[in-house]
RNA sequence: GGUCUCUUGGCCGAGUGGCUAGGCAGCGGUCUGCAAAACCGCGUACGGCGGUUCGAAUCCGCCAGAGACCUCCA
């Protein structure tokens, strides 16, 4: 393991050892979820992706400040209206409800799925709405500087400007001649110098209830700004990794180097990392096509394209079988070949604390646990080191048939290697064993039934074990008869 | 239209100049009263056409198809 972590960095377009900027800590942000819906599949890549990373960093013994934020002050989302409504407004009065009461509704509905998908809590999940003093503070900055102008109570970032001094699109590979002549002219915004600038602060208009009061106007701040303010006054000026989906990329992440350069006269973030989209039918998920699935859905089932529920372990096996920079299609079959995969893996690790040791090795599996580290060395290539772990897995399988022999040492060094890849770095955890959904009362009638069938088989009375069985797996019971015994599941 | 990316066996997905991941499904076997489960074994695939090379799925060119970004988006 003593080679280096290597990420792909969006900026250079190219693998680079990670080197963290002051040595044993890291400093990570990530953008987080806006919160006026239920999350969908889609979302849950770059929260498991990151909380990978988050996970493998720790574990490699570094000191990690993980901030990923909450945007709960909504930003313009129709523009063809005309008007610019908040997208979060516009949901409160669909639903009657307060601005921040949707906010809190959909942030608790995001904080279980993530705790149901097993992504650790970051170290700080920062608001939009509560840092709009230092929002203001940076546009301030932003525009003594001489990169922001304003005009009729709002204020804009000037790409010109910035351009001339900066390189504007450096992260998305465009220079600003292309995003001239590419980039739709859209109303209402005569106030802009250029089409392309971008808003620091907008004033609100009448009927626009998430605002706040500024020298400027009563408004609210621009799309970009919260990452730049927040990961500034939590990372400090310079920082590690900024991560977040591709789709960010541009304008949202460009436009944060802007307003982070235009304010501190140097770029905040090291390096750059962008999650691929996962796909449905060929094209990318995402609320505004109307083709995604929520986690709740797919947790229950309940979806007109779902066959079955797929079990929040099963989503997180799902994405982490594909590279982050890959996109991945969403498919049933796909989906119970993560769920079948993942059980498979998990029953190997119970089968490896039941494993008795011989007196000497007939394998070794050091080669696994190197292939599985630098799998995840190399940029963070998960489906690899999953694909060795089912190696480990099928070493565990022969040992346990007695075809292949383990020494006691062996073992316990390959039970705390897969203990800590499979839970504390890849991040899975069981679910669905009795303890947590059937509890001991469930267990003691299990046990009841299988030894009334046990006596049913050992009289021949087929019909009566057989009952016991079929009835059971109607419930959603499994028995499985093995050479030891039987043993049960709930399916 | 501009910029960029992708196309791998039935499905999902790694890899990226020679050693041809992995999972699921399928097939065969072991086990079993039967079944299921589990376990073991089995697949030489890389869009098309040219080129470079001793050798290409991997590099280059062209063509076809798909997608992403350019507007909120994970």
């Amino acid at each position: 393991m003593g080679n280096k972590l290597v990420i792909y960095n969006t900026l250079t377009r190219a693998k680079e050892e990670f080197k963290p900027q002051v040595e044993g800590k890291v400093g990570l942000y990530v953008c987080g979820p806006t919160v006026y819906s239920d999350s969908h599949l889609g979302h849950a890549r770059p929260f498991i992706t990151f909380d990978l990373l988050f996970r493998y960093l720790t574990f490699l013994g570094l000191k990690v400040r993980y901030v990923r934020n909450i945007t709960d002050v909504g930003h313009l989302e129709d523009e063809v209206e005309g008007t610019g409504e908040d997208r979060i407004a516009k949901k409160a009065r669909i639903e009657q409800l307060e601005p921040m009461e949707v906010v809190q509704k959909y942030m608790n509905s995001f904080h279980h799925n993530m705790d149901a998908l097993n992504v650790l809590q970051p170290s700080i999940e920062p608001r939009a709405s509560g840092h709009i003093i230092e929002q203001q503070q940076m546009i301030d900055s932003i525009v003594k500087n001489g990169y922001g102008y304003e005009a009729n109570g709002s204020v804009y970032f000037d790409v010109e400007k910035y351009n001339q001094k900066f390189q504007y699109g450096k992260l998305s590979g465009r220079n600003l001649d292309d995003i001239k002549t590419n980039t739709r002219e859209l109303e209402g915004q005569s106030e802009k110098k250029n089409s392309f600038d971008f808003a620091l602060w907008k004033k609100a208009s009448p009927e626009h209830i998430m605002r706040w009061p500024s020298k400027w106007s009563d408004g609210f701040p621009g799309w970009h700004l919260e990452c730049s303010a927040m990961s500034t006054k939590y990372l400090g000026k310079q920082f590690d990794i900024h991560g977040g989906g591709m789709d960010l990329t541009f304008p949202h992440h460009e436009c944060e180097i802007a307003q982070s350069t235009a304010s501190l006269g140097e770029e905040s973030v090291r390096y750059w990392m962008h999650n691929n989209m996962i796909k449905i039918n060929g094209q990318k998920m995402a609320r505004s096509l109307g083709n995604f699935i929520t986690l709740e859905e797919l947790f229950k089932g309940k979806h007109k394209i779902l066959e079955q529920a797929y079990s929040p372990m099963t989503i997180r096996f799902f994405i982490l079988q594909a590279h982050y920079r890959s996109t991945i299609d969403f498919s049933n079959e796909a989906l119970k070949a993560s769920g079948k995969g993942l059980e498979r893996l998990m029953a190997a690790i119970k089968t490896l604390d039941e494993l008795s040791p011989s007196e000497k090795s007939s394998i070794d599996f050091n080669p696994l646990k190197e292939k599985c580290f630098d799998a995840l060395n190399d940029d963070l290539n998960s489906p690899i080191a999953i694909a060795h772990l089912f190696d480990g897995v099928k070493m565990t399988n022969l040992i346990k048939a007695g075809k292949e022999k383990i020494s006691a040492e062996d073992l316990v060094e390959l039970r705390s290697f897969f203990n800590s890849m499979v839970f504390d770095v890849l991040g899975f955890k069981e679910e669905n064993n009795v303890e947590t959904s059937g509890g001991e009362i469930l267990a003691g009638t299990v046990e009841l039934l299988l030894e009334l069938r046990k006596n049913a088989k050992t009289n021949k009375d087929w019909g009566t074990a057989d009952k016991i069985r079929d009835e059971l797996n109607a419930l959603g019971i499994e028995l499985k008869d093995t050479k030891e015994g039987v043993d049960w599941n709930l399916k």
